[in-house]
DNA sequence: GGAACAACTCGATGTACGTCTAGCACTATG
DNA sequence: CATAGTGCTAGACGTACATCGAGTTGTTCC
């Protein structure tokens, strides 16, 4: 299947019909497991959690950094995927950068596979 | 994180807390992200839907293999991922073996990831 | 027993990706 | 402006994995 290389747009909010509908067409299913794997690394659950716990505030990298014995490279990386995915948002301040949760797009996310859940 | 080889039983379904209760240990980190990654494949959520649709009846090996146009021996590696995941169940039925989704395992799965949903 | 069908296993191959170090860009503060 | 703090990018390296063809196992039916 990934025979064309996946460039493509994941920050909007996933809108595709449940898996548990039937059959899915190739773009969906990319769509759906592109998504997935952003999330599919413990590293990049460990960060979830940890920006989760950081709430409203948001968390920075270096702290993650510290939290996860990462290099701040690593850690960079896998907020970017996290982010290129729509699962965090990014804002500037001074010259930090705080990631959030976007809870809308991971719910989203999660009715797609398992719609009897809400 | 991958520093040892992820020999780990993911047939049962998955106990542990929310990624949205506060930062999770290694252990539930890896156990949530290889359940994951068990789905995070394009091939796999399309065998996903196509499981689904077929319902109780279960579905085949070949039959995936002519939908999703991949070789006997693709189709059996899915098979046996999303099967060591826990997330579908295999039965034997004469020549032919019958998978099916198992919904409770889905449903634990992204109630850890989404909690608010159900 | 033998032929056909279904599924699995094995080995090979190419690609994707997690991780690091090093270097660069941007911001705030003296 | 200089310095430090923070985050990002680039390149390299090793591992993981999706895919296939070929061979093997297990089942049914003649």
């Amino acid at each position: 299947m990934p025979k064309s290389l996946p460039l493509i747009d994941l920050s909007s909010v996933i809108c595709c019909p449940p898996v548990a509908a039937g059959p899915l067409d190739d773009a969906d299913a990319l769509a759906v497991a592109l998504r997935l794997k952003a999330l599919a690394d413990p590293a990049r659950v460990k960060i979830l959690s940890h920006v989760f716990a950081a709430g409203s505030d948001g968390v920075r990298n270096v702290e993650l950094m510290e939290q996860l014995d990462l290099s701040d490279a690593t850690v960079s990386h896998h907020l970017g995927q996290l982010h290129r995915a729509g699962l965090l948002t990014r804002e500037r301040q001074g010259r930090n950068v705080m990631y959030r949760v976007d809870r809308e797009a991971l719910n989203a996310l999660v009715r797609v596979i398992e719609p009897d859940c809400c």
